[in-house]
DNA sequence: GGCGCTATTGAAAAAACGTCAATAGAATGG
DNA sequence: CCATTCTATTGACGTTTTTTCAATAGCGCC
């Protein structure tokens, strides 16, 4: 008959990271106050009761599907550890740019998440940067030195920033400017920023 | 007595710009989900239903303070006249700087709306992000070119990334780095930048 | 001092969030 | 193959927040 409904139950960690997934996919078109838990339980399939089981509320909800989001990115680009430190820069940028074309909607649902969102969202973010940028520069620096003083702190975080924006803007409209070009720049960017921080 | 309320009637100007200052200022500390229409009310003095008759809905109301606040940026980092390129753009960037730092509540909550939004949200800040970039390159180029190619464009738009997260970053913790120091490179990466991008 | 315009209110409906005792898959042992 | 136990899942209910709208009251004008 009609609206026969035999309820499916799964393993919590299969469940668990049914509704991450799915958050992850929802959460890259709409922000989150566009989502409601009534949408996302229809969708999955579910009562809303059982996702604040898992999640305890919305906010945390939300913080679970980009802390996801970011933990698959970091894992995804993996660090280089053969090659002097360019070929490790680019390599490490060919990675994140693979990512976000393979993995759009989980990279986009991450950065929203970030900056809109609370505190712990931000330092979720800061870690997934941090990831991309401190994997490069951490052990012998051949090839360039970063000097570290606050100054070339500030550098590198802004060379990521803008990494990120033109990584992203160029997934978005890749018209003109072919990937070796994008990563050329990208890679050959921080050492001409760098240069331009004076030594000590 | 007490609990005497003398209902205060305003023009619909002086009420709908006290409402976009106060949002401006509440979303800054805040994210829009935390932020009630009942707290907004009660700490501008008046009903919910006012709020709603002005802006409709909460996402709307949202949009409008955020937009209040690019238009403010926007007036308030007016372009320089004089001088070459290079002073020009020095400007620029201090005057970019002075805003964050006397109007950080507003510069917040602006950043804030901007990524975590909806889409209209991103297209006001992209406006305000155009607003201090094209300006410094609208007319005559003496100093150092810019070619009008697609990558040039990622790179320039990418170095306004750096330049808001840098501005940003120094503005909530500027110890180890002067004014001068952070002017100085920001200024420096661009044509550094640019010089990187092949002519044609 | 009354009148009309409209800014403003307050109560009530609608929608979304969150809680919890009751229900029913699925595995286990007899 | 049935009964039992465990717990993933539900659905109904209470609470909070958003949204609507007819009624109210400040303020200028005659």
């Amino acid at each position: 008959m009609a609206g026969v409904t035999t309820r499916t139950r799964l393993s919590p960690d299969q469940r668990r990271t049914q509704l991450l997934d799915l958050g992850v996919r929802l959460l890259s078109t709409r922000s989150v106050d566009e989502l409601s838990i009534d949408l996302l339980a229809e969708e999955a399939g579910i009562s809303r009761g059982l996702l604040y089981h898992y999640f305890g509320n919305k906010a945390a909800f939300h913080e679970a599907v980009v802390r996801h989001a970011a933990d698959d990115l970091i894992a995804q680009t993996a660090p280089p550890t053969s090659g002097d430190a360019f070929e490790r820069l680019h390599a490490s940028m060919a990675a994140y740019l693979a990512y976000v074309e393979q993995n759009l909607a989980g990279y986009l649902s991450l950065v929203r998440g970030s900056a809109g969102g609370s505190e712990a969202m931000r330092e979720i973010y800061d870690e997934a940067r941090a990831a991309l940028t401190d994997r490069v520069f951490d052990d012998e620096h051949d090839g360039f030195r970063v000097p570290d003083t606050p100054l070339a702190r500030l550098v590198v975080r802004g060379w990521a920033a803008m990494a990120e924006d033109a990584v992203l803007s160029w997934v978005l409209d890749p018209t003109g400017v072919s990937r070796e070009q994008l990563l050329d720049m990208l890679t050959a960017a921080l050492p001409s920023l760098v240069a331009t921080v004076p030594e000590q």
